[in-house]
DNA sequence: TATGAATGAGTCTTCATTCAT
DNA sequence: TATGAATGAAGACTCATTCAT
C-alpha cells in the first residue's frame, strides 16, 4: 500500500523543491515587485539553481501566474468552505466576509499578491484555468444564494453590483491594511464589514429588515 | 511693445511636449503594461526623441509615477468638487459615488491606471506628494462629514472601514467594468452603489432610517 | 591708447568666461577623470550655459586638449625661465629641477593633468602645436647644454637617456607626491633630485668630479 | 575509472575564456584608449558573448582595473626575481633596472598600460589588492637594501626619492620608447640607466666610489 | 534531474552636440 | 553671444533562457 521508499522520497523532494521555489518567488515578488525580482533573486532565496527553476516552471511569467492561481485557489476554497457550512443567508454572508478577512490575515503575502499584483498580460497561459476557477466560484455562490436568499430575488443585472458590494469593501480595506495604512485591525473590521455586506444584500434583494 | 508671444510659445511648447509624453505613456502602459512598454514605444507614440522624454522625466519609473499622481489628482479633484456642491449628507455621498463613476467612464485609461496598475515600488520618488494628496482628500472628507453627518457621529476607529464602504464597491465594480466583465453599465450601477454607500454610512453613524 | 571701455569690457568678460570654463574643467577632470566629467558637470562648476562652453571650445576633447597644452606651456615656460637665468651648467640643471618642482607645488592640478591624464587619442587636433612646444623646449635645452656643458660632450644618441635622467625622477616623485604617497615634501626632495640630475649629466658627459 | 577530463575541461575552458577576454581587452584598450574601446569591440576581438564578459568581470571599469593589477603583478614579479638572484648591491640595482626594461620590451602592451593608462578613478574596487602588491614590493626592496647596501644607510625619509631615482628614469625613457619617440633602443639604454641608478643610490647612501 | 556558465537580444539611459530663440 | 531644450546615436549592462556536462 505504501509506495517504494526511494521513489516517494524522490517525488517528495521534487515537490518540496517546487514548493520552495514558489515560496521564495512569492516573497521576492512581494518584497520587490515583478520587475525588480530576477530569476537570480529567486534562485538565491530558494537556494536552488537556475536550471532547477526552469525545470519546474517554463518562464518567469508562468511562475508568476502559477503563484496567482495558487493564491486565488486558496482564497476561494477558504471562502466557499465557510459558505457551505452556513445555515442561513445572513450567517453565510457574514461567514464569507469573515473567512476572507481571516485568510488575508493568515496569508498576507498571498493576499497582497492577489489584491495588488495582478498582471493581466501574464495570465494568457493560465487564462482557461483562471476562468474555470472564477466560474466555479460564481456558480457556487449563485446557487447558494438561490437557496438561502430566495430564487429570483436577485436579478442577474444586479449580480455584478452585488459582488462588488460583498467583496469590494473587504478588499479595499484589506489593501489599506496590507499597506499598513489602517488603524483598525482586520478582526475588528470584520463585524462592520459583515454587517454592511448583509445589509447591502438585503437591500438589493428587496428583503425587509429581518428575515422571517 | 511687450513680447509675450515668443516666450509663451517656448513655454507652451515645452509644456505641450510634456503633456504629449504623458498622454502617450498612459496609452502605452494601459495597452501593454509596464514591462512591455519600452521607452521606444512611448517615443514612437508621442513622436518625440528619447532625450526629450528624459529631459522631462528622470526615468521610466518616474514617468510612471507621474502618471499615477496625475490620475489620483484628477480623480480626487472630481470627487471633492461634487462633495462641496452637495447640500445634505445623503446628497453628498451619492454625489461622491456618482461623480467618481462618471470620472471613470470619462477617463477609463486614467482610471485603469489608478485601479489596476499601482506599483508601490515606483512611488518612492513621489511618496511625499502622494501622501499630501491623500491627506488633503481625507481631511476634506472628514470635515465635510463632521458638518453634514454630525460631529462625533463617526468615531475615528471606524473611518478606515467607512472609506472602504464608500469607495470599495465602486472601485471593485469599476475594475470589473474596465475589464469588460460586467453586464451592467457604470451609469446603471451608480444608483445602486450610491444607495449602498449612503446606507452603509447611516448604519455606521447609527442614524435612523431617515434624516430629520 | 586705451580701448573704448564697452568693447574692452566685452572682450574682457569673454576672455574671463573662457578662463572660467578652463578652470572649472581642470577641476572637474582632476577630481572625476575624463569620462566621469560631463559637459553638464563643467557647466555647473563654471556657472555658464552649455552653449557658452561650445562657443569657446569645439568639443569636450578639444577642451581637454586645450588644458593639456595650457599645462605644458606653463610648465615649460617656468623651466626655461629658470634655465636662462643660470650662469653655469650645474646651476642650470639644479634650477631646472627646482623650478619644475616649484611649479608642481604651485599648480598641483595642472601638474596632475600633465603627469597623469595624458590621452594621446585626444591630441590629434593640437598635435602640431604640441610638437612645436616640445621642439622648442628640446632645442632650447640642447643649445643651453652646448653652451654650458660643452659642445659635443653629449652625443645625440644619449640625449634620450639624458632627458629621462633629468626629469624622470622629478616626475616620478611628483606623481607619488600628487597622490599623497610621499613622506618627503617636494621642497625637501628638490636638493636630492637636483644633485642626482647634475651627477647623472656629469657622468653622461664624461666630466670629472668638479667643473674646472 | 575517474573522470577528471570533463571536469578539468570545463574549468580549463572557463579560465581560458577569462584569459582570452583579458588579452583582447588589453589590446583594445592599448590600441584605442579606454573610452574608444566599447564592450562590443572587446567582444568582437575576444570572440565571446557580451554576457560572458559580464560573467567574468562586473563592469568595463573593473575589467580595466583587473588588467592593471595583472600588469603590475607581472612587472613586480619580474623585477623581484632579478633582485633576489643578485649577489651584490651594485649587481642588484643593475639587475632591477635591466630586468624592468627587458620586461617592457617583452610586454610592451602591458607596460604601456602600466605607464600610460592608469586611471585612479577605476581602482576603487581593487585598491586593497593594489595596496598589498605595492606594500610587498616596497618591503621586499627595503629588506634587500638593508642586506646589500647596509642597514641604516638609507634613512626612510630618502626612500621616496630613492625609488624615484631608481625607476623614474627607466619609466620616463620607456614611456618615450613606447611612443616611438626615442632613437636609442631599450637595450642600449639599459647600461646607462643602470649606471645612473647605481650612482644615485651610492650618492644617497653616502657610499664612496667603490664598494669594499 | 541538477547545475551554472554562456548567450545575445533587448533596454534603459547618458551625454556630446546642435540650433531656434 | 548666450541660452538651454531638444536630439538621437551610442553604449553599458541586464537578465530570461538555453544547454552541455
Amino acid at each position: 500500500m505504501t509506495q517504494p521508499a526511494p521513489r516517494a522520497s524522490r517525488e517528495e523532494s521534487t515537490l518540496a523543491r517546487r514548493e520552495e521555489i514558489l515560496r521564495a518567488a512569492l516573497e521576492c515578488f512581494h518584497d520587490l515587485g515583478y520587475e525588480r525580482t530576477t530569476i537570480d533573486t529567486i534562485k538565491a532565496r530558494a537556494k536552488v539553481s537556475t536550471g532547477s527553476i526552469y525545470h519546474h516552471f517554463s518562464s518567469k511569467e508562468q511562475l508568476f501566474a502559477a503563484l496567482y492561481l495558487d493564491a486565488i485557489r486558496d482564497a476561494q476554497a477558504f471562502g466557499l468552505r465557510a459558505l457551505r457550512q452556513a445555515k442561513s443567508g445572513e450567517q453565510g454572508v457574514r461567514a464569507l466576509v469573515g473567512s476572507y478577512l481571516r485568510w488575508i490575515s493568515r496569508e498576507p503575502k498571498k493576499a497582497a499578491f492577489l489584491l495588488t499584483m495582478r498582471r493581466a498580460e501574464f495570465m494568457g497561459e493560465v487564462e482557461a484555468e483562471l476562468e474555470a476557477l472564477n466560474h466555479e466560484f460564481r456558480t457556487t455562490l449563485a446557487d447558494w444564494m438561490d437557496q438561502h436568499v430566495g430564487r429570483g430575488r436577485l436579478p442577474l443585472a444586479k449580480m455584478d453590483v452585488l459582488m462588488a458590494l460583498l467583496v469590494g469593501p473587504s478588499e479595499e480595506f484589506a489593501r489599506r491594511w496590507l499597506r499598513g495604512k489602517t488603524s483598525t485591525s482586520l478582526k475588528e473590521s470584520a463585524a462592520l464589514l459583515g454587517d454592511a455586506a448583509w445589509n447591502a444584500l438585503r437591500a438589493l434583494a428587496g428583503l425587509g429588515d429581518s428575515e422571517p
